[in-house]
DNA sequence: AATGAATGAGGTTTCATTCAT
DNA sequence: TATGAATGAAACCTCATTCAT
């Protein structure tokens, strides 16, 4: 008895993780994922609810992992760089590169598509809400002690949305085009430097 | 008659324009886009063959313009930059800078819908084409005189992809983000000033 | 233009009155009403959102004339009968009659499978709401004065229930057996005068 | 062996009986079947050939035992009425009653499953050839002596057809509404007073 | 005898495209 | 030239039935 299920599960779930990849969520179809699984596509049916749920299944747990790290990361960061004001953001953001690179290469593929082709499921606003989080964390870089409202706080609030959202696609960029850990550690290394550099120059301004 | 057709025919890329750019190539719906242009679904097929190809008539002068226009700054930068070495290439970065912009603002619509919007049509892989393009002409940053094939070699080929791919990406999420010209122009310019300070502080060790 | 939509949409229409009538709701076929329309099942959907909607177009008017309808024999019935105990049933309910006929006339199909094919749509409770109804009037007409809640009343509602019951269906079998409007009339006579002769040598006793 | 099949049959039976009560015939899923008999769905087939045939095992035997049972009215009502006009109908109808009502406690369910829920199945229609056969016995009530061809015999018919119509659906929904077999009598016997009161009035004019 | 994975035909619905008018 | 009704293929999904195990 269930001499296959598992089997087929994987298969299932490999061909949709291909499938979403190539085509997004919405263009994807489940009769191309059931034609790569080598099944009928009634028989994904079998296994997963609707095409919502095989897309949860797949791109939940890394969700749930990427959410949980940012928050991690905000409250380490409020508690840590804006009470005291003495750690380097290089130092702190060099800490931080580890944890993500090594988050990445466990979803890579997963990661690219939560964040850039899940238009028409749920996770659809997921990556906005990211880079917000990232400019909330970019912006008390930028602006460490108060809240001003004035026309300077609203270009610093552009730059940080701006560069939080470039850093997140930098490093999916990365790890779509590479495989080998070490390559990728090394390149979000080079990425990261060449933020802080960049933001560290424009804060001595 | 002749002029009938030329005001039918614009009227149906003016509306293909905003379907194109709310809901991508593939979810675009000609019906949607024949009511937004004030005719029938049918006559659209007089003016352009299909689907695809009214996707075409819309994109594919500015991906002209874009390619020549990198092909531009290539051909210059090979002449300027590698054989005689004089140049800062913070400043000609700046200068490129300019002219992006300004193309950005000519056909900010077509080039969004050429990078982000074009699953499913002919022009999906574009963007991976022109970050190659872009990463050739950073490579010749990284590496000013010959062709080595070592070790070293191969890590500054994956910096100048990766750096590339980012600041494509970079722009792409400026010119999503803002409409106002003199907006995008200043956000992309401390995108380069990043940019540009971790590239040269690289050179420098 | 337009040179053929209201004869194609009445096609429609007379095609899902039959599969209905034949199937009831949910077990109706879209397939099949397009097939006994003559055209393809997509083109039902220029004329009608979707099943739903083309149920309701064809039920929606009979259920708000038979509501409607039902509602007025209350209303008159509370304030005639019950307030001064002077009109003889027998004579209500003949006045009643004749109302009743007209409208199953006009709407025989849509009145049955209103009633008895509905199950799955948006209108599978109303059989019960109306039977609920006609054993409220049948009610007052059994227990004219208070609101006894002893066995007694229990039974006289039970009563009241089963008999609301048997008319409704005792009018639709006679509608859907015959198609002349005097024939019609004359048996739905018959019944209430059964009726009537029952319920008066049920008081009686 | 045997002992194990028939304790299986018998389980899929019941659930069988169950699932087309709850969803009629057509909407009763084998799956849920094969869930409620605590088996597999494939099991199924070794003990019925196909959905149809466990439908007919489970209802034929009510259906034949009904139709038979019919019959005998039938034939005891064509000696003992109809040749020596000597017993009063109310008390042959009453006599029939507790007939009816027995029939009805030992097969409850499969009756109103025969009756009201096998739309899609092969006795579909056999509720209509159930209400022929009551209206012909009730025909011998109505016109006791000779076969006259004339109006009045065409008036007789419809009504006969009509009453024994709403006299099958009483019952269905009378038994339908109830289970406790007492009540279930004490409504029958309502029913059949107010219906023999009315035929007697009837009769007498 | 029993399993349950797999199939295949069918369900409703959408939509680019065609074509008679 | 323009219409818009109609088509047909495809979308997601369900389920009775089959069959390798």
């Amino acid at each position: 008895m269930q001499y296959l299920k598992d089997e087929v599960k994987n298969s299932i779930l490999q061909a949709a993780l291909s499938e979403f990849m190539r085509h997004g969520y919405s263009n994807a179809s489940m009769r191309q994922i059931a034609n790569l699984a080598g099944i009928t596509p009634g028989n994904i049916y079998r296994y997963f609810k609707n095409k919502e749920d095989l897309f949860q299944e797949l791109i939940h747990p890394v969700y749930e992992k990427f959410i949980q790290y940012l928050m991690e990361i905000k409250d380490d960061f409020d508690d840590s760089y804006c009470v005291i004001n003495t750690t380097n953001p290089l130092d702190y953001l060099r800490k931080v590169e580890s944890t993500i690179v090594e988050l990445f290469k466990e979803s890579n593929v997963e990661l690219r598509i939560l964040l850039n082709l899940s238009s028409g499921s749920s996770y659809e606003p997921v990556k906005q809400e990211l880079i917000q989080l990232a400019a909330h964390i970019l912006m008390k870089v930028f602006i460490p002690g108060e809240d001003q409202q004035d026309q300077a706080m609203i270009e610093e609030r552009n730059l940080a949305h701006m560069l939080a959202g470039t850093l997140i696609e930098g490093v999916c960029i990365i790890l779509r085009d590479h495989e080998d850990g070490e390559t990728v550690r090394q390149l979000v290394d080079e990425l990261l430097r060449v933020y802080c550099a960049g933001i560290i120059s424009r804060l001595n301004i």
